[in-house]
DNA sequence: TCAGCACTATCGGTGACCGATATAGTGTCG
DNA sequence: CGACACTATATCGGTCACCGATAGTGCTGA
């Protein structure tokens, strides 16, 4: 399996706890300040070839928080172990990517 | 223009001076240890982007180093004040990423 | 009653990416 | 000498991640 950003996203999202599709474009909405976006297409084509890959599950609704329903039934996903060290990964990876960045001095500002 | 990780590797590889194509995919390979490969298409076509998009100009050879042509005639690219300003921005969004994967534990190792 | 929201899902199109293929000069090994 | 490997550029067909549009559904509030 390949992680591509956008996946990375959706794991990452899921690493705070299960989340429903929704839940999840709205946390990486969140978290990254609107700089990244889910599509839904992304999103859910995203989920399927998570769960493909072992690295999703679907759990039960579980405390079956506050908002109502409403429509089409919630589903909720956690992370299994494979996906959290999926993430984990490429997470180094990216690292080792902005240090040669910046040994390059490439993240100074161009003042 | 969307710098995808591919386009980012080969601005990085840039960043330290003027490279011909077969040189850029060498240098990408050998920066990440084998990690981060470049295909054929991905390189030309990748390049082409980025001369559309300015952050890429076509150079003459320069010193005319060492190794001897034998072939098509080498073309040199060196990297704009834009594409360096580019790699900076994503490099900066990356760090983020990865700080956010730190703050969440996700970077500890699974013992 | 009608609009709007939350939510899941699929579809067609775009484009990044890949590997194979073409072309071609040079060096090397048997 | 011939076969092969290496450097080097470029293009082509195919795959797949990604996107936005579209659809359908049930709840709530005006």
């Amino acid at each position: 399996m390949t992680v591509t950003p956008k996946t990375l996203q959706i794991l990452m999202a899921l690493a705070e706890g299960p989340l429903h599709g929704y839940g999840i474009k709205a946390a990486v909405e969140d978290r990254t300040g609107g700089t990244v976006t889910l599509g839904a297409g992304t999103l859910y084509e995203g989920i399927h070839r998570l769960l493909r890959a072992g690295w999703l599950v679907e759990v039960e609704g579980g405390i079956e928080d506050a908002p109502p329903p409403g429509g089409p039934p919630r589903r909720y996903y956690a992370l299994t172990t494979e996906g959290r060290e999926a993430a984990r990964q490429e997470l180094c990876r990216l690292a080792e990517v902005v240090r040669h960045g910046e040994a390059q001095g490439l993240m100074e500002d161009v003042s």
